[in-house]
DNA sequence: GCCTTCAGTGAACGATATTCATTATTGCAG
DNA sequence: CTGCAATAATGAATATCGTTCACTGAAGGC
């Protein structure tokens, strides 16, 4: 019984993402009127609550949209299977683009919605688990293949990631700019062998 | 020429600051009130805007206010001049503890303050360095004194501790709790060593 | 051709950050 | 002790914005 087609009411839905979007990623969650979202995409302010329960409802759908486009590229460079430390290193040179290239709108994930207290639960935090759980395999995968060692707690090692990531691609987003694949690469080498140099020489 | 005593402005502006404390470690930045942190402070609303510009200058005034004193305590630590890994263990620790045992106010940072547009330049953002610049010394004397690989960036190890601390208490404040001391000696390890198993099999 | 059903509208509402004209209080001069 | 600037303090008024809702009109079944 709709009284119009599925695809118009799918196009509607679209533009006012679409504005919101650009809106968000321009001024920010509270700098954008729900007004101005709703001139930019030809619609009415009432309009915009048929489709999305609240402003925030909107955002949320924003970012779902634009995690579940990144996640789809990282579950593909996992399925590859190749080589752990490969592997680790496409992910997290895919992870820092990410972030660099859309930096408005991780500023947005991290600053309105993993903060906000109805994060559990919510659309973006089950595609952030999936995300995890990629990791998690990942390095359990390699415990398993010995190429890691046993006592280290995966846990850890995805926080450690995660905030890493998070942070480096934070202080370049508002400051110089930075070449993904050599910080990937100084990253990795990090995460894998530690601060401490080599015991080919002295150290107690 | 003031008209009231320096002491009485300073009682005011406490007041102020304590009740939008709890204000907004409370309720969040946008929950909280200006008319409730007033009445709370015993003040009128207009008062408020006579010793702060805006409800967002009070928010800096709080989380710099609690920043002083995390930093005092890290300054501290450091100044100790305890060989290499005990202190950086001993940093680790009190930033890990800091974060929990005010996750509200850490929340408030990452959330309100750190994501600002703003942010470069403000009071928040110049404490912020000055712990930057802690690690920076620290590492850069580790280098200098042999414990630590001569081509590790300083600037990376800052961000991956920044960030792995940061992650790993907002994971545990909106979960199970943490063990402060092993998750500190875990990451330091991991930070230390890297996740790659040492090829004699011995461990320090 | 009428009638039901919703998509769509935009004015009205409530909340709230901020301002400002007004009032109260304070320290000091005479 | 008293009157007088100076200004601390007030709180009603304002502007903005998210959200609601009573109403409008077009599409399609009968």
């Amino acid at each position: 019984m709709p009284v119009i087609s599925p695809q118009r009411m799918q196009d509607r839905r679209d533009s006012i993402v679409d504005a919101a979007r650009s809106a968000f990623a321009q001024s920010g969650f509270q700098g954008a009127s729900v007004a101005d979202i709703a001139r930019a995409a030809g619609v009415s302010d009432g309009l915009v609550y048929r489709y999305f329960a609240s402003k925030r409802d909107l955002l949320n759908a924003v970012l779902t949209e634009f995690y579940e486009r990144t996640m789809a590229d990282l579950e593909t460079i996992a399925a590859l299977e190749a080589p752990f430390e490969d592997t680790l290193r496409a992910l997290i040179r895919r992870h820092l683009s990410a972030f660099l290239a859309d930096a408005d709108l991780c500023r947005l994930f991290i600053a309105e919605v993993r903060t906000a207290t109805d994060y559990r639960g919510s659309s973006v935090h089950t595609l952030n688990r999936r995300y995890t759980s990629i990791l998690t395999r990942l390095i359990q995968a390699a415990v398993a293949g010995g190429q890691v060692r046993a006592d280290i707690e995966v846990r850890l090692v995805r926080d450690v990631i995660f905030g890493s990531v998070e942070h480096l691609a934070w202080s370049a987003a508002n400051g110089r700019s930075l070449d993904v694949d050599r910080t990937a690469d100084s990253l990795l080498s990090l995460i894998l062998h530690g601060l401490v140099r080599p015991a080919t020489g002295d150290r107690p």
